[in-house]
DNA sequence: AATTTGCGTAAGTAAATACTTACTTATAAA
DNA sequence: TTTATAAGTAAGTATTTACTTACGCAAATT
């Protein structure tokens, strides 16, 4: 079973409970209000995005309050910005790049 | 069938086919090469990548180059922006909000 | 002390995922 | 024109995923 944070985000609910706890700690019930689906599929949510590091809980009596590892993300966005010269105004300098290593095409007609 | 950029980075085989032909467009059996798995598994990641737009293949022959369209990228890296202002040294700044938002937690021992 | 609240977990399930092998089709080479 | 090559597709399968309901337990309230 994988658990890194590639798969953890692909979900669109885990995107959402992200977004929903990003600027305020909530507590479990709190964060299940906000969705159609049950408290327990929440939780099992949660556990995946705190296995892979995503979010963390801090304890408070009975409630459990989430909040998110920022830093985790930058995983994430790492792995994109390797190829971001490609996309900032450089994509002439890609598409150039490309058709000088395809040598044998045969040109259009 | 959710189909989208999220999803289609999720898998690291996928990852990897990306890898490979972000600096030069590979065909098919090229990319299959770099693989322990058989061609029609590569085939249907391929497929993947291309129904959400992360990878175009041009025709040439018999042969269907792959290229990466870093543009679609930009979908994930914008969504994770949204918090890069919780990373950029500014931690601590959270830390603040949110203990700041918590004013019914009790002091601990 | 009894009850309510917050939340984890177990078990079950339908659908999705990531493969496989077998086959087909289109193009190119012999 | 026969054969080889590139690659898509179909069908089957094991595993994973994303839920559900039912239950249990610890902390808080009554």
């Amino acid at each position: 079973m994988r658990r890194d944070v590639f798969q953890a985000i692909a979900d669109p609910t885990r995107r959402e409970i992200i977004n929903l706890i990003a600027f305020q700690s909530l507590n479990l019930n709190a964060i299940a209000e906000n969705f159609e689906m049950s408290r327990p599929a929440i939780s099992q949510h949660i556990k995946i995005l705190t296995e892979c590091g995503l979010v963390s809980i801090k304890k408070e009596g009975r409630e459990r309050f989430c909040e998110v590892k920022f830093q985790k993300l930058k995983e994430v966005s790492q792995w994109i910005e390797q190829y971001s010269s490609f996309w900032n105004n450089k994509l002439d300098a890609l598409e150039i790049y490309l058709s000088a290593n395809k040598t044998k095409v045969e040109p259009k007609k």
